[in-house]
DNA sequence: GTCTATAATTAGATAGAC
DNA sequence: GTCTATCTAATTATAGAC
């Protein structure tokens, strides 16, 4: 993806069109502005993202902590799954939150701020429970979504800092491993 | 730092000019194009990142390894704040590292390698000593640079989710005790 | 809806006065 | 070295034929 790869502003809607094999002028037809289409493909990747949580169990509703830091462990995966199969959202989400803006106020407004909240909100009974590293609940997010995803939104530079393909499904593996020993070392049986 | 917001391209030479008072042609007066001012404004940056630990000890001279790990908490703890001081560098090194360029191999090779190599060497002893958290050696380095920086690349996002300031110097300290227990959870008297 | 042509703006770079 | 003027190319967006 353009927007991904190059930013927003870096991305021409004429590069945009050629990937779909389509005519620039298409995309002001099907879409409003460039601006508009930047925010479809922003909600479109938000959406896979939900959806690659849809059947887990929602983190407020575990019965006991140990339960929670196995549905947390399971999220995690999933997370480091996500951004291995879609680097693009987190490249769009670390270039977009550089700087205040209208498209950073929009995207964390639109589709941030849930996933913020629940992840700081599960946070802090897991670590009640004891179960967490001890990180601050309001620190957290940045740590697991940065600890997470930069390997994948930098994957071209893992592979020539190293050789490694991060895609790999294990080396992806491996770093889920690695997220959720790191982040939940009181977690009986980790896997 | 243009380069930093906006990405290369995205980021014009008439705006990287006004931000420092003068005229956009100077800009090829004093450097030779686009590129070579990026180049100039990244050699720079890993210039600052070098002094900011000229004064500690190599990672590969430790005695033993309670002594290495100390070094390492220490080296951790001066890359975020570096990170919360300059956090342009690591908003440019994850763009640039998101595709396979000319500028992303210039900066792996002339900068980054070396960093990565010292890092990886360092974390393989602390594993053996048992006293670094269980993260495979050949992925440690982007989990410290991601969990390290990313409050810091991004925040603006951190402003507009949580309200905090992360460059206050509590929420500095605060980030860099944590990711030091984090990752080295069997240092004894940590800090 | 698709596609060509093009308008209006902005980009990086250069020429030349001073 | 500084600064104005400007060139060429690329940008987003629009007009209009089909």
């Amino acid at each position: 993806m353009e927007f991904a790869a190059k930013g927003f502003d870096g991305a021409s809607t004429r590069s945009i069109a050629e990937r779909v094999d389509a005519f620039q002028p298409q995309i002001n037809y099907h879409f409003a502005s460039k601006e508009a289409l930047w925010e479809a493909a922003v909600d479109h990747l938000f959406g896979m993202l939900a959806n690659a949580f849809a059947d887990l169990p929602p983190l407020d509703t575990a019965e006991d902590p140990i339960t929670l830091g196995h549905h947390v462990a399971e999220a995690l995966r999933r997370f480091v799954h996500f951004a291995a199969a879609h680097p693009e959202l987190n490249r769009i989400m670390v270039h977009e939150g550089t700087a205040d803006s209208d498209r950073m106020r929009w995207m964390a407004d639109r589709h941030v701020r849930a996933w913020h909240g629940n992840i700081t909100a599960a946070w802090r009974s897991l670590r009640e429970a004891g179960v967490a590293a001890p990180l601050d609940p309001d620190r957290v997010y940045w740590v697991i979504v940065g600890a997470s995803s930069l390997p994948f939104v930098n994957a071209a530079e893992v592979r020539a800092l190293s050789g490694d393909e991060p895609t790999d499904p294990s080396w992806v593996d491996g770093h889920a491993d690695d997220i959720v020993a790191m982040l939940l070392p009181g977690l009986p049986t980790p896997r």
